[in-house]
Formats: C-alpha cells, sequence, structure tokens
DNA sequence: CGCTGGCTTGATCCTTCTCAAGGGCAGTGG
DNA sequence: CCACTGCCCTTGAGAAGGATCAAGCCAGCG
C-alpha cells in the first residue's frame, strides 16, 4: 500500500516508485513490466500555466499522464471559439482520442503547473504487443472514456444548469477521493468560464447557480475553493449515484 | 473492388464474401486472418422491428456488426426516460463500450428489420493477440468513437436547432454514402422522435425546423423519404466541411 | 495606485420547451 | 371495403430557462 499521493512530486521518480502507480497506466502490469514501461516514458518538462503540450494537428506521437497539476484539452468551434472537450487531474490520462489519426485532433493545456509524463506512443504499441494485459488496459481505458463520453451527452442532452453543474461538483470530487484526496473539499483548477464552457452554460449562469446553491448550503465556494456541504442533495440533483456519476474519472 | 453493397443479404455469406467486408471489422486483416474471424462470427438472428439485441446490464459477451437495417441504442435518464445514445447502420460495429464493464451500458434495438453479425469478445480478443494489425483496427474504431463523441458534445452544447439537425442529416448523407448509396436522398431509420431524443430537441422543435428547412429549399421531406436539395448551405449550417462531420460515421 | 481579469448581479431578450389540438397514415377488425 | 384506433407528425400559443447585454466589484499585480 502506498501512501497518499502528493500534489507535489521530484521530477523523477521512476514508475515503481510514483505514488500514483496505482491510478495510472501501469495498473494491471507485473512490477517487471513495469520497469520496461519505465524506460519508455519522458518525465520532466514541467509546464507552466497556459503552456501548451500539444496543439490540434500537432502530430500524434505520445499519449500523456498527468503527474501533478490540471491540463485541459479543447478545440476550435466553426466560429473560432474555444470549446474544452476534458479535464485531467493526476493519474489521468490524454491524448488517446489522436490514436487512429496522425495528428491530435484537439489542443491540451496546462491551468496551473503540471506535470507530465510522457508515453510515446510507437514503443506503448511495440510494448502492449508483448503484453496483454497492458494492451487489454489501454483498451479498457478507452472503453471507460466512451461511456464516461456519453453520460457527457446525457448531461448535455437532458440537464439543466443546476443538474449540470452538481454534476460536474459530484464527478470532481469522486476524482479527488480517488487521489486520496478529500472529496468535501477541494481546490478548483479552472475558472467560472472554463467551467461554463466545458458543460455548454454561460459564464454568468455557472455564477448564478454557485450563488444559489451556496444560499441553499448545498456548498460553500470562495473563489475556487470548494467546499461542499450537503453532498446527498448535490448528489441527487446530479441525478442518482450516491458518488461519482461522471465524465473522465474514476470507477471502480 | 467489391461491388455497392446491398441492403439485403444472403443469411450467410462469410466475410470475405461479404460486400461490407471493405467497411467492418476485418479492414486491416490478410485475406487469411479474414477467414479466422469468419469462424468465430456468428451470423443469422435476423431482428425484426423493436426487437432487442441486448440490454442494459446484459453481461458483455460480444460485439457486433450491423450487417443490414438499423440499430439504436439507448440508455435510462435517471427519470426513467429514454436517451438515444448512438444510430448504426450497416457496417458499423456497436458494442465496443462494455469492453471494460461485465454488462453492456446501454440497451440495443432495432429500428427495423435488421441483421447482425455477433462477434464473440473473448474469441476476438483471442484473435487480436495473434494480430496487431486487428488489435490496432480495434484501437483505431474506439479512438474514432471518442472523436466522434467529442464532435456530439460540441454539437450538443454548441449548436441551435438548426445546426443540429443540419449536422445531423449531413452526417448521415455522408455514412450513406461511405456505403455506397446515394448522399442525396435516404430513408430515415428514426422517427422524429427518436432524432429529437438524440439530439437534445423536443419532437416539435424538430418538426418546426424541417418544415423550415423545406421552405427554404435546402431538403424535401416526405415522411421519412429526405431529399437534400442544398448540400452547400446544408453543411455551411452543419458547420464548415463540404460533406461528413459527426458521429459514428465515416472519416478516412 | 491604478489596471486587468475574473466573478457577481441585474434587466431584458430569445430560443426552445411545454401544452394543446388537429391531421394523416397504417394496421386491425368488423 | 370501411370504420376504428393508435401513432406520428405538424402547427399554434404561451411559458421558461438561459443567453446576452451592461455594470459594478474584488483581488492580485505591475
Amino acid at each position: 500500500m502506498t501512501s497518499k499521493p502528493n500534489v507535489r512530486q521530484p521530477s523523477h521518480v521512476a514508475c515503481r516508485d510514483c505514488s500514483l502507480s496505482s491510478l495510472c497506466l501501469p495498473l494491471a502490469l507485473s512490477i517487471k513490466d513495469i520497469d520496461q514501461l519505465d524506460h519508455i516514458i519522458k518525465r520532466g518538462r514541467p509546464l507552466k500555466k497556459g503552456e501548451h503540450l500539444f496543439l490540434e494537428g500537432d502530430p500524434f506521437t505520445s499519449v500523456f499522464a498527468v503527474r501533478s497539476g490540471a491540463i485541459k484539452t479543447y478545440t476550435a468551434t466553426n466560429e473560432g471559439e474555444e470549446q474544452i472537450t476534458g479535464f485531467y487531474l493526476p493519474s489521468e490520462i490524454l491524448g488517446l482520442s489522436g490514436m487512429d489519426t496522425d495528428t491530435y485532433p484537439v489542443s491540451a493545456q496546462a491551468m496551473e503547473t503540471t506535470m507530465i509524463c510522457e508515453i510515446p506512443f510507437e514503443q506503448l504499441e511495440t510494448l502492449s504487443d508483448q503484453f496483454p494485459e497492458l494492451r487489454r488496459h489501454l483498451m479498457r481505458l478507452m472503453s471507460k472514456r466512451i461511456r464516461e463520453d456519453q453520460q457527457m451527452m446525457m448531461l448535455l442532452s437532458k440537464k439543466n444548469a443546476d443538474e449540470r453543474i452538481a454534476t460536474f461538483l459530484i464527478n470532481l470530487a469522486s476524482r479527488f477521493r480517488r487521489r486520496g484526496f478529500s472529496s468535501q473539499s477541494f481546490r478548483l483548477s479552472m475558472s467560472r468560464n472554463e467551467m461554463g464552457n466545458y458543460l455548454g452554460l454561460a459564464v454568468e449562469t455557472v455564477s448564478r447557480v454557485f450563488t444559489r446553491f451556496q444560499k441553499n448550503g448545498l456548498i460553500s465556494a470562495v473563489g475556487k475553493e470548494i467546499e461542499i456541504r450537503n453532498s446527498v442533495e448535490l448528489c441527487a440533483l446530479a441525478g442518482g449515484k450516491t458518488l461519482e456519476p461522471n465524465p473522465i474519472a474514476t470507477s471502480a
């Protein structure tokens, strides 16, 4: 059993020593296999807030694991606005959607100082030729992603503003918890604007819902610091599940 | 070069003789490999309209290729309503989203008389252990699906009713074309209701948009028969691309 | 100290939903 | 063959949830 993950990690821990390892890629690999994976992973490259990991249209070369910090992916709408497609927290994998094209279909940008593990895809493929378990794990990752995206579509096509934001908060909470952090209080890495963009809502709506949630004692929010004060109610709004409903995250 | 696909096929054509083979799974396999895949595929089972291929919660055993007809997948919202998550036309693969769970996360129902190829997943996995190409193809399928879902999320969070329906029609058109059918005129396999459900719109809105599109000479619609009369304009509404924007379908 | 960017709040507008009703087509049974 | 009965589609009128527009506020920062 490893200890709780830390936000900040030394730059070059090996996979086998990384406290996120049980959450990240190598989940399914034996220790020996992990060492192999370890060799192909490029570390370092701490990104400052606003820096890009890759741009839409860049040649697809690698998938990435967030080690600390937070990344958003986005694409341009036809009118040239930004459409955020996902937020990635430590131990989460991004870049998979480029796999069947030769370029990334989205851009990835750091929302705060962020450490990344880069996994060159070609070598990952070679390695996964050797280890069926790694392969299956990759498949599962993608399949999970598909299910989560479908949850997101449901949110976008059927839920109102309150429900969307409740769902989003509960989802974040469960992802934090999974990483060993408090699911009761945490810090949002994205602005209200980005949240609204992602959820298909105007900033003003996000703000109003936050205000209302606070009036009703569901949460308290000071800037980006969030505390969930009534998770039962919030989960109900989010639509059922006692915790952990939506995209990207968790699930056993 | 095979001839154009037919809607109705004899019940037990081998994969190598199936006119959809270039569109369906075995794309990447050599002839010899196709024969192996051929052995594990279960055919037959023509579904009548309304019959289910599998239900949400059923144990996950297989992925399926539509041979003729049309399938919709759906799940239940928290309020118990139906939420349609996808429409599948001949040569398209469904069931992949169950891959990392032991049960299907959605139900799949025939919208008209439908022929299906069933591919038991366990055997597919074994086979894909042998053939890296098959494996990569599966990966690509899932990765494509992820990108298409993201297009769909964009549609749901940013597009208005007109744009959604234009996008949907253009998408269908390009899928039909890819199968060798006319992309100018085709028959919808879904009702206005189902379309609205999928696109996050009320039936009435769908109906009104159809009426307006006809007044403006964009399309003509008689019942489920659709003719695209001004594809340039329609594509523009759908947001750019000369053809083939959205979910599930095509792309090179 | 003044600026800038992000957040909040208020007022108004607009798109789409909802409710209600009517028409058409298809399948069923007399 | 025709009437009946659903279901689907269309159209209209009204309601509502968010978007948009417009200020003002607050905190961090040069």
